[in-house]
DNA sequence: CTGAAAGCGCTAACAC
DNA sequence: GTGTTAGCGCTTTCAG
């Protein structure tokens, strides 16, 4: 039973099915330029009946139009990529443009690889993850001639455009946040952050603010991989037998903040005023969590609203000038865990 | 500051670079026939100055093959998905094939379009979610001509290949596993399965376990949208109200599955001895519960692999014959939500 | 080992 | 409204 692996079908088939020339077929079925509707009629059923579908290896060779946009991201699995993706998707669907998404996994060798791959398809357009690229990345975009957006990110000077927050300052405003509400016992626990320049960002703004208050962060440790509600657990059992008398807990993103939760509610800890926690991203899982985590959001829906917008605007006009850095400004969400001032 | 729209580099600018000819040019690029070191050398370092990335339009065209293999599934916010990706990502790693990913939110007329979106670029294959396809749908997989594997569910007859497991199993096996630990008054949490057809199953599944057992689900409650953790609370809360003589509760998923784990445990409920749990799919974030929920792992990962797998072969030889049914068999892991025998 | 010619399936641009 | 012509940038094929 081995199928038929039959010539695919090109317009000449649909054109002698229909009786109607091969560049009146094209005309109808990519609805460009004026056709008597009786032979659109034809040329239709006669695509539908022989199950034409149309090349368009061949159309944008032809055309010089390609209608990819590129996305770039470091992992699928992350649960912060596929809400951008939802943000890119909305926009895009209104349009003739598609997304076409590419995998790093963090690793700039990788972005490398993928950008030339995607780069060699001649998308419409890209948006990637992060300000920072290697050199080599850097120079094919700017060759590239096409509109780039990076995001998530803007602590950082773009090839061409970029939408996101910025990192650092989220950091810092999370530290204030909690030397305002009076801890100062401060622990932090995050990924090991030599490529999650995010991370490291927000790392550093926190550690910032801190000093600012003439505080210094009193314990820390770092994962990888795993799942982070257990690790969550793990590092914070790990840090509150070294240093009990910690009076709060920054994460550095609220999965391993629900585990560290999890296990502080579990000791019977008092939260927030025995010891408070905070995470970073607003995930929407946290609110079925037996207290609400402090977090900030970090606008995924709306970075990749925007990243798309530019694209879309760039894509319709070349010529018209967009805004090239859009800083989105995320906001604290107190919940249950960071005492009221 | 406008960037430089200039005309994308061809094979042309990198033969004029070099002194070689665009034919050699092509060859050295990709790898093919023998050219001198010498001349390697030149075409080289002539495409590196130049920036120079090849266009795929163009050489796909010509060389009739498209090193893309379409992979359409309903979500990527489904968790389900992006490990399904992850398994197809590391097969197709080694290989010169890329997966390009298109999402249908689970309706029927988007998949027809995506599909037809995707085999316009004629990949070299298809892996799909799901058994169930308009007719539309079957006929384009049918006339492609590629290989096509449909996954995650095998309860139906696929167009070509196909790999997952029998959700209407998955849902009996579990249903008996309940009533052999002696539970009676069950209750059944999930989405408003319409669309899910794998939902759907493994509820027809479990129905049918319980009633060779002589028992009918005792309440039940479907929903849609929003965090699925707090839905599960909330569903749980309502029906304990409602039918507070419950002994058990099989959620269609684990997420909902561990809103309801944790509302018990607050309310201070006995598990699994007054009350048991489960859900479906084995998601790792479980792990960091404060008890580890009843599930069944739904082999994502292997599918994805063993699904790219199909496609590798068939590509590399589409005569050879390959398995065309593949059915994954999931286990029950009890965890600490369904009594002991 | 290298090059020249032909054409992949479609569309832009121009006739009629 | 509809048809004709000439490529798009590359690779296949064949000749040297």
């Amino acid at each position: 039973m081995s199928r038929p692996l039959n010539r695919p079908l090109t317009l000449r088939d649909v054109s002698e099915a229909s009786g109607v020339s091969e560049m009146t077929v094209s005309r109808v079925l990519r609805n460009r330029g004026d056709v008597s509707d009786a032979t659109r009629e034809k040329v239709l059923r006669a695509a539908k009946a022989l199950g034409y579908v149309p090349n368009r290896i061949a159309g944008s060779l032809a055309s010089q139009r390609v209608n990819l946009v590129a996305v770039i991201i470091p992992s699928m699995s992350n649960m912060v990529f596929p809400e951008v993706m939802t943000g890119i998707n909305r926009v895009l669907e209104d349009t003739p443009l598609q997304p076409v998404v590419g995998i790093t996994d963090y690793l700039p060798e990788k972005e490398e690889k993928v950008l030339y791959e995607m780069l060699s398809w001649r998308p419409s357009g890209i948006i990637l993850a992060g300000v920072e690229h290697s050199d080599a990345s850097r120079a094919m975009l700017r060759a590239s001639g096409i509109p780039v957006v990076e995001i998530m990110d803007t602590d950082g000077t773009p090839v061409d455009a970029m939408v996101g927050i910025s990192h650092r300052r989220a950091g810092r405003e999370m530290g204030e946040a909690i030397v305002r509400a009076g801890y100062r016992r401060i622990g932090f626990m995050g990924t090991k952050m030599a490529l999650d320049h995010r991370a490291r960002k927000r790392f550093e703004g926190f550690t910032q603010a801190l000093a600012r208050a003439g505080i210094e962060v009193a314990d820390q440790e770092f994962y990888s991989g795993g799942s982070a509600l257990s690790k969550g657990r793990e590092l914070t059992a790990a840090m509150m037998a070294r240093s009990p008398d910690l009076d709060f807990l920054y994460y550095s993103n609220d999965l391993i903040g629900a585990g560290g939760l999890l296990w502080l509610l579990e000791q019977g800890y008092d939260i927030p005023g025995q010891i408070g926690l905070a995470g970073f991203n607003g995930v929407d899982l946290l609110h079925g969590l037996p207290r609400r985590l402090a977090t900030m959001d970090a606008c995924r829906d709306e970075i990749g609203r925007r990243a798309a917008e530019i694209i879309v605007a760039r894509t319709a006009d070349p010529v018209r000038a967009v805004e090239r850095i859009v800083t989105l400004a995320p906001t604290i969400e107190r919940g249950d865990t960071l005492r009221p001032l």
